[in-house]
DNA sequence: TATAGTACTTGGCCATACATAGTACTTTTC
DNA sequence: GAAAAGTACTATGTATGGCCAAGTACTATA
């Protein structure tokens, strides 16, 4: 138990709505989300990213299509289904509960 | 993958967060820690609470002493140890950066 | 004594984030 | 045109924390 643990169990489902948040804001392939979290501090590695990606594909929240590319393999461009918007929205909610939540534990005074 | 695992997903490490903060505030037992969190609708089950507790303690950040009780068995009253009082210092850092990133992402407009 | 209530404990399950290694395709370099 | 470098995606195994469910132990009440 110690810091860096601690912070990696905060991000656990963050970063699925996170992702889901930037896709649904335009097609977007793995390397153009992974720019983004970097530039919000948000670090996240491949063999993070693409298994979730493969995960919410799989539940139908998203959907690709290959795009060639001039400087390398051909790559999936992501967008968010219909349900993948409703999902995005029920995650909303419970992420601003939840800091809701916290801010009334960690700003009530000593007792 | 529903919303309800999301939900889970999304208190990992928070949960450890709040209760730092709670007992922070003064000597409680577990009852307390669970009247509190309910208040600020965050449901917690024994289950859950309990084990948090036991590694809060082994890891050096919690101590109890025992105390009778007139309704029922004996409690254990946590409160925090240095170790532990700078360990939520640093969550709490942790905490607020990752608030930070979030909105970054979630309050972007379409590009 | 039997029942209900309170407080704490334990064992097993599951999903996510991560580390690491590997596949496949394209462009560049010699 | 073969080797090297770069880009994009895939696969496997590990660790952790929250949850369910069942169980122990003590006290008060009926």
């Amino acid at each position: 138990m110690n810091l860096e643990n601690a912070q990696v169990q905060m991000r656990k489902g963050i970063l699925e709505y996170c992702i889901l948040h930037i896709i649904s804001r335009g097609e977007v392939y793995a390397s153009d989300m992974l720019d983004e979290l970097t530039s919000a501090k948000i670090i996240v590695v491949e063999g993070t990213l693409y298994p979730l990606l493969t995960r919410l594909k799989n539940a139908g929240f998203l959907e690709y299509k290959w795009v060639e590319s001039k400087s390398g393999p051909p790559r999936k461009y992501y967008k968010l289904t219909d349900k993948g918007s409703k999902f995005l929205g029920r995650l909303t909610e419970t992420w601003d509960e939840l800091i809701h939540s916290t801010q009334m534990i960690t700003t009530k005074s000593n007792a």
